[in-house]
RNA sequence: CUCGCCUUAGUAUAGUGGAAAAUACACGACGCUACGAACGUUGGGACGCAGGUUCGAUUCCUGCAGGCGGGUCCA
């Protein structure tokens, strides 16, 4: 609502020069010129008019000017957000924003609060899934890059006011599981009594010995393939303790999960799918629609098989008649988008950090009642706009695979997004840093692999952080007591880790190095956190002066009083909140919002630098101070967006 | 064999069909009697290669090279 609406009054005043001028009226760009020099908004209208009708672009873009732009805005008066416009000898068209009545109409917009943040969502339905770790071992830094992605995307989407459901799905009866299994009840290792390390991580270290012992043990091997069947089956000693084990380990998981503020609605569990014959009604859909086909012939005889759009074939049903992943999945795709009835009940499984439910999927009738929503239906009977899955890039065809058949199902709606992201790696410099012996040590990165034992414990990496945290700020605040420089340095720790995987591109790998994740100067969340407790410092000294001017309201704000060029800078990226929040909404690309937290902290710490807010004139420490708040507002947005905790003292 | 993603300074990353390619770490030089130096100011250093489209390509297209991943009735 505010270079946004500069940018709709220059696209007025562009679209009516182009009338008058009697120029095709085409589609061209409004953005920020590189540099500050050319203006504040610069358009590449004359370049595109030129493509069109062989004439030089600066001649155009000087037509324009004179013979329109400039009447137009002589006419619009003092009400104009826009100062002036000149045409550059490049042929781009630039415009100066007109300060006096911007930071008037920002100030006060943000004061009272509307925040920027009109009602995008009317409270519609967005079912995101993420975090989904094989529930066998602990979550590593690879994992928490999902966490992070999918948490800060509810949170965005719960801000802009959208009824946003957060799934977890928990896949127990996959081959990671049953491997557990057999370790507990056919191998001898111990699954009660353990108290040294947390379970999950315990569980993380029984998977790679198993992976050992199959080796040299074909007899644990056929013991896999019986736990693998029973589980499917359900309502078996096995299946039970699997239940049982799988339920201990997610409890550990959540724990890591809910350390870096994340938070879920419900777990989807893979065995209550088999069980809850939602693929029989599937497999129903895709055959009435003509989907899914009987092999007779060839490598795949006697599967049910669909083609991908290379015309390849794709196993769905296995001759012997079981279900292979690809099936599961679509029957879960369909549940998420409400297009079969909803077969689950549901159980509380336990309270999270944020004191909400988080739920459970079973197909077990007896706990009905304590369904949370009427008729059972988790998802309700509307349909969501939107189902998001957040899974690393490793899974992209598949997804795609499953994009594509939910797409000849329900050809309306194009609202099943699967959400790539690349792998974390290790530096070689990390992994030998953590004692571990490889045969490929010259390698520039090395991939995680919980089979392997290769992998940085995503607790591990919060405790380092939260050490190093802690000993900082105890060198700097002698005065703080020890319980809360601890929480001080949690939430250091917490955001460090979270801005980090999020604010680079999500389909670019990153190379987790450990000496750069521990570093907490630069482009950091701490840089984040100090520009905030700067501003918060300002604010607390300021405020006994800012509530009396406020009170006595005889004297107007002066904003036209901000006119140095880097306050003005400070404003105008303040003023692009909303537009960063649209384009992040329209890309989900959480990224765009970490590096305008960034921008816009350099900016105040610019400000901070060289322009004085408390040593000043009264009506300008005023405008000053009331900018600073809008600055607090705005970040403190950002930071619960992103998840970054905020301190007014670090 | 085949399909997909990636390639920008010593390192890790931004960004763009047009005006001087941005930031951090590292390296060099400055700034605390100050609304907090976990900060600021400042210097050197980069678009993998070859074609094409275009008035104009680091950006789009094709090919190649390098890095990584997926594809098997495993998940």
């Amino acid at each position: 609502m505010t270079v946004k609406k500069v940018i709709q009054e220059i696209r007025e005043i562009i679209n009516k020069s182009l009338i008058d001028l009697k120029y095709e009226v085409i589609e061209y760009d409004v953005s920020e010129p590189p540099k500050t020099e050319f203006g504040d908004l610069t358009t590449n209208v004359a370049f595109l008019l030129s493509k069109r009708m062989a004439k030089k672009p600066n001649e155009i873009a000087r037509e324009i000017v004179d013979n329109s732009i400039n009447f137009q805005i002589i006419n619009r008066g003092n009400d104009s957000l826009i100062l002036n416009a000149n045409a550059h000898i490049s042929g781009h068209i630039n415009f100066n924003i007109n300060y006096v009545n911007f930071n008037n109409f920002l100030v006060r917009f943000i004061e009272q609060n509307k925040l920027l943040l009109p009602n995008i969502g009317q409270n519609k339905k967005i079912v995101i899934e993420h975090t989904s770790v094989n529930p066998n071992k602990s979550l590593h830094i690879g994992h928490l890059r999902n966490v992070v992605v999918g948490d800060s995307l509810y949170r965005l989407f719960k801000k802009t006011n959208h009824n946003a459901i957060v799934l977890n799905y928990i896949d127990d009866s996959g081959v990671q599981v049953a491997d557990l299994i057999v370790a507990f009840k056919f191998a001898n290792f111990n699954h009660d009594n353990i108290q040294k390390i947390k379970f999950d991580q315990y569980c993380g270290e029984i998977y790679v010995k198993m992976n050992e012992l199959y080796k040299n043990n074909s007899d644990l091997i056929e013991k896999r393939k019986l736990v693998i069947k029973e589980i499917e089956q359900g309502n078996t000693e096995l299946s039970r303790f699997t239940t049982y084990i799988v339920d201990k380990i997610v409890k550990q998981q959540l724990v890591s999960c809910w350390r870096i503020k994340s938070r879920y609605d419900l777990l989807v569990i893979e065995s209550q799918i088999l069980l809850s014959k939602l693929w029989e009604k599937t497999l129903n859909l895709l055959k009435e629609r003509n989907i899914i086909h009987y092999s007779t012939e060839g490598k795949n005889i006697n599967c049910w098989i669909i083609k991908d759009e290379h015309n390849e074939e794709k196993v769905v049903i296995r001759s012997d008649g079981t279900a292979t992943y690809i099936a599961k999945d679509i029957s879960f795709a369909v549940w998420k988008l409400n297009l079969v009835d909803d077969p689950f009940t549901y159980n509380k499984f336990s309270i999270q950090w944020d004191t909400s439910i988080l739920w459970k999927s079973t197909v077990d009738s007896e706990n009905t009642k304590n369904s949370p929503h009427e008729n059972n239906l988790f998802l309700g009977e509307d349909k969501p706009i939107k189902v998001i899955t957040v899974i690393d890039s490793r899974q992209s065809r598949l997804q795609q695979i499953i994009s594509r058949i939910i797409n000849e199902l329900d050809p309306n709606t194009k609202n099943y997004i699967y959400l790539g992201y690349e792998t974390v790696a290790l530096s070689s410099d990390t992994v030998q840093s953590i004692g571990m012996e490889l045969d490929h040590i010259n390698k520039k990165i090395i991939h995680m692999s919980g089979r392997k034992g290769i992998f940085i414990n995503a607790d591990d990496i919060l405790d380092e952080l939260h050490k190093k945290a802690y000993s900082e700020i105890k060198k700097r605040n002698p005065d703080f007591g020890d319980t809360s420089i601890d929480e001080i340095a949690e939430g250091i720790a917490v955001s460090a880790i979270r801005y980090n995987l999020l604010k680079q591109d999500l389909d670019k790998m990153i190379t987790f190095d450990m000496k750069d994740a521990l570093n907490l100067d630069g482009d950091t969340s701490l840089y984040l956190q100090y520009s905030f407790a700067r501003a918060m410092r300002i604010l607390e000294k300021g405020k006994d002066i800012l509530e009396e001017f406020i009170n006595q309201k005889n004297d107007t704000i002066r904003f036209d009083l901000l006119n140095q060029k880097i306050e003005l800078d400070l404003i105008k990226e303040i003023s692009r909140f909303d537009i960063i929040i649209e384009e992040t909404l329209n890309t989900l690309n959480p990224k765009i919002l970490a590096r305008y937290a960034n921008k816009l902290s350099t900016k105040f710490n610019s400000f901070y630098e060289n322009l004085p807010v408390l040593g000043t004139d009264l009506l300008l420490k005023i405008g000053r101070l009331m900018l600073v708040r809008v600055f607090v507002n705005i970040l403190g947005n950002l930071f619960e967006i992103l998840g970054i905790e905020s301190y007014s003292r670090i």
